[in-house]
DNA sequence: TTGAAAGCGCTAACAC
DNA sequence: GTGTTAGCGCTTTCAA
């Protein structure tokens, strides 16, 4: 087979210009669309760009415009395969190109670093915005750039050291309810299951569980609270542990849709599944085919991201009041699992 | 509350120059790392980079330098919040971000015009690259971006009408093993429920079916073949027609993973998910949690998005040789929808 | 080792 | 209506 061949290079306005026998400044009028050109120049342009191929640059434009828009922007997420960062892109996605915006994401992995370096990334590309779900605490280094007219809107967590736009889920209330809804259904003795205590999403909805259970008079147990990395074999270990011990829960609050998941395992190889109820926080794909269906507190993901975005091109659009936090509620969905009564 | 204000804008090298008492040329030179600067220099234009929060303008390098990259490449897919997407998308990031090159993902939604519009918005901003899953069937009008220059490769389904490099799953293998697997089970009524035929690794996994099938001496039933659109009513309807009727299957071979869910919502209805047969195609969260675990035939998206991405990058870094074709194995999981023998 | 001048592809401002 | 000139922020070329 005989090797491929490449690079006859793209045309410039100034060729097309040539080959219509006209100058630069026409071309550039009739791409763009302004008025004040003949029809007859205007087809021969057509004609002479259509010829060549002619593709305008909109970085060499973006250089030289006054408004100089890149009509891109950046969104930074925890992780662009994972369901809750892929439908927040989706969601972002659908509300930018009605404005021919393309949207470049990269993935976090909870490290500040590489935070660091793809705000970095977006910034020398100079993006219109930025979204960020961060994964640092301290923010005070975007300070400059929000400076220098680059709008940020935080996204699910919130920002530190610096005011800016965001749009938070209730996760307080959100844990209130999980808890509320299993102390209704009768239990006292409620575990917590969750993500590391760092992270942001995490602490607020061990607090709505604090509260809930405060508020039914139900005294702490710090032995049913577990917290650690869901990825970590220690975890399931810690979890398989309490379920069997003399102090067991009655009903479990996972806080996190991989803890949920893991809850749900480790209930099923001990035989519980129908035994202690469990309600979950997040969207678990299926949820409603496993058994018992697990109920859920979930957020209304789509509308983060949904919002988020129009945030943003509210700021682009010259909106300068001053920054909104916008909180979006959760709801629950019964489903079986987490109405399970208490064991005598 | 005050207004928000914004608008110190940017510095340049030019700005950058004048603070530190030099030269553009001294600023680009100790910004780009390039030698022959004597450390007291550099130092200077260090500091007042620092002073002046200077950011380079990637764009405006591109547009002069020789070899002009843009460092990023447009990514098409299917719609970037589906999970297969963005498994798919993850993975371009990871071998992507080895090279400081960053990613725009953009939703096709299965729509030709969509597809167009999004390569004008890669090619308008001079992506290095484009990897495409592509909606359309007719791709002739890449061969022009190709020969300006931006390598593409196509990505799940094949280029039409173009010669280009393309990762490909073995999707007639996978409807074959899906197929045979229910054989051996003993099933010789085997139904098939699967996508549009329009979609070419909807109609691939059907031939990989009709060849078991043939393999194995049975004779093709069309009653058993149920295409469709999985979010339409119609198909439900079908498929629970089929399954009632006086020629129902005793196996089902579901070839994609919004219809082997919606399968399994009708079998549960009508109570049959331990009694017929099922095996689907691709990936279903949790699958091993439902009761009866369903045995998927699924394919490596993560070697998938990958194996592009780097066909893709050596394009990038001078690879002439002639255009390639990878076509990647899939696997099947027994884990028991897929065992339950036929009934008598 | 350093810097001045030219120019990448395009648009802004202002002529004609 | 059309074209000319300048210049966006940077790299290249080449001279000092």
């Amino acid at each position: 087979m005989s090797e491929i061949q490449t690079s006859r290079p793209r045309a410039t306005m100034k060729e097309v210009a040539e080959l219509a026998g006209t100058s630069l400044k026409t071309v550039s009028r009739v791409i763009n669309g302004e008025a004040h050109v003949t029809p007859e120049l205007t087809e021969k342009v057509k004609a002479a760009a259509a010829k060549l191929q002619f593709r305008p640059n909109l970085a060499a434009g973006f250089l030289r415009r006054s408004d100089g828009k890149t009509q891109m922007i950046g969104l930074l997420v925890e992780n662009i395969s994972n369901p809750f960062s892929a439908t927040l892109h989706g969601a972002v996605e659908v509300v930018a190109r009605l404005r021919d915006v393309v949207v470049f994401a990269g993935s976090l992995d909870e490290n500040v670093e590489r935070e660091h370096q793809l705000v970095d990334a977006c910034i020398a590309r100079r993006v219109d915005g930025l979204i960020i779900a961060p994964a640092a605490d301290d923010h005070s280094y975007l300070v400059n750039e929000q400076k220098a007219g680059t709008p940020i809107v935080f996204l699910d967590r919130p920002p530190r050291n610096i005011e800016a736009d965001s749009v938070l889920t209730d996760n307080v209330g959100g844990g209130k309810l999980a808890t509320e809804h299993l102390i209704k259904a009768g239990h006292r003795r409620i575990a917590y299951v969750g993500d590391m205590p760092s992270i942001f999403t995490s602490s607020e909805r061990l607090t709505g569980y604090n509260a809930a259970l405060r508020a039914a008079d139900i005294a702490l147990d710090k032995r049913l609270v577990i917290q650690g990395d869901y990825s970590s074999e220690i975890i399931l270990e810690a979890i398989r542990e309490l379920l069997t011990s003399a102090h067991a829960p009655t009903a479990i609050f996972a806080s996190q849709n991989f803890m949920t998941l893991a809850v749900i395992r480790i209930l099923r190889q001990l035989g519980l599944q129908n035994e202690i109820a469990l309600v979950g926080f997040d969207e678990i794909s299926e949820a409603d085919l496993l058994t018992p269906a697990i109920t859920l507190v979930t957020q209304d993901v789509e509308a983060m991201g949904e919002t988020a975005a129009e945030l943003l091109f509210a700021r682009l659009d010259g909106d300068t009041s001053p920054y909104k936090k916008i909180v979006l509620p959760t709801k629950i969905t019964a489903r079986g699992s987490g109405e399970i009564p208490p064991r005598k």
